[in-house]
DNA sequence: AGTTGCGTTCGAGCGCGCTCTAACCTTTAC
DNA sequence: GTAAAGGTTAGAGCGCGCTCGAACGCAACT
């Protein structure tokens, strides 16, 4: 029973469905893109489904990231997930770091130093330093390959001698 | 025995050891950069250790290389692989390929392609096509990640909102 | 002749990041 | 009331790309 008023109704998950695309599996990066700048008419809480539906991810995979420890979510009454804007933004955030390749067990790490407050900034600048370095190399590194593809490309099948 | 006279002395194996820097396992990226311009003064032939040390994969992993079908390597007398340009090239190639996150799949469909001869050159194309849509969306991707990474950095660990 | 080291094959194992199943409960629609 | 749709947990399973172990062979050095 749904004594707060603020768990979804269909017309509402439907209406969140559409405002967003329903997530259409076998491309998943086109709607993780749209992570980087997230619709800013959201309700205060939202339901799994409704977090899947605007982030891309499964209910399955939010429920994996709670139970490694990547974010809090509280419950309704009947035991239900409720997201508030703090959990979406923790989704968001694990996501786009995701999204960068950064390991889950780095994510976790990063995390727990938040969670200790403070006085854990420095290290967490260590992290995200070393994380621009990785990022850059990455970066370096595709567009190498991406010249490689040009090149291919242009050379119309070409052999396998690079 | 070897009576080609081409296969690895210890001697040359400490050269090309040296002249392409040791592979030191943590950071396994730099060395793989390498591949990007191969070196020019490299022998006719290659033993499984020597490609190695230039490519900076392991042996373990050129012999599974070889055991799916991305690669054909000649043998000598004593059964040791010896590798001539043209599987050093096709190496160097799929490692490209994977720096890119290509899927080993994709690569070993390209490479039947390829060895099905010139009439594929059309389906080449459209994969490579499909690679190079996959690479620029990863590449943009990874920069709005590392734009969240300066961020985060520019002030100085930061909660875990985006 | 013996030791050391690089090579071979075959097959199993592993770490990662999900992904799915089973069994069960709650809410909504008809 | 009943069925459908969505939720819960715990735990197993999976696909990928290696990675490693075992048992053995060959080669070079001393």
């Amino acid at each position: 029973m749904n004594t707060t008023g603020v768990l979804s109704s269909p017309a509402r998950r439907q209406a969140l469905a559409d405002s967003y695309q329903a997530p259409e599996l076998p491309p998943p990066a086109p709607e993780l893109l749209r992570l980087l700048d997230l619709p800013a008419n959201l309700p205060e809480t939202l339901s799994i489904a409704e977090v899947a539906a605007v982030t891309g991810l499964t209910a399955h995979t939010l429920r994996y990231y709670e139970r490694i420890g990547l974010v809090e979510v509280a419950r309704d009454e009947s035991g239900y997930r409720v997201y508030d804007r703090e959990a979406l933004a923790r989704i968001v955030f694990v996501t786009r770091l995701r999204l960068s390749d950064m390991p889950i067990s780095t994510i976790t790490h990063y995390i727990n130093l938040v969670n200790q407050g403070e006085q854990t900034a420095p290290e967490r600048l260590l992290v995200m330093q070393e994380h621009r370095a990785m990022i850059r190399r990455r970066l370096r590194e595709m567009s190498a390959a991406l010249a490689l593809t040009e090149y291919k490309i242009a050379t119309y099948g070409g052999h396998c001698t690079p």
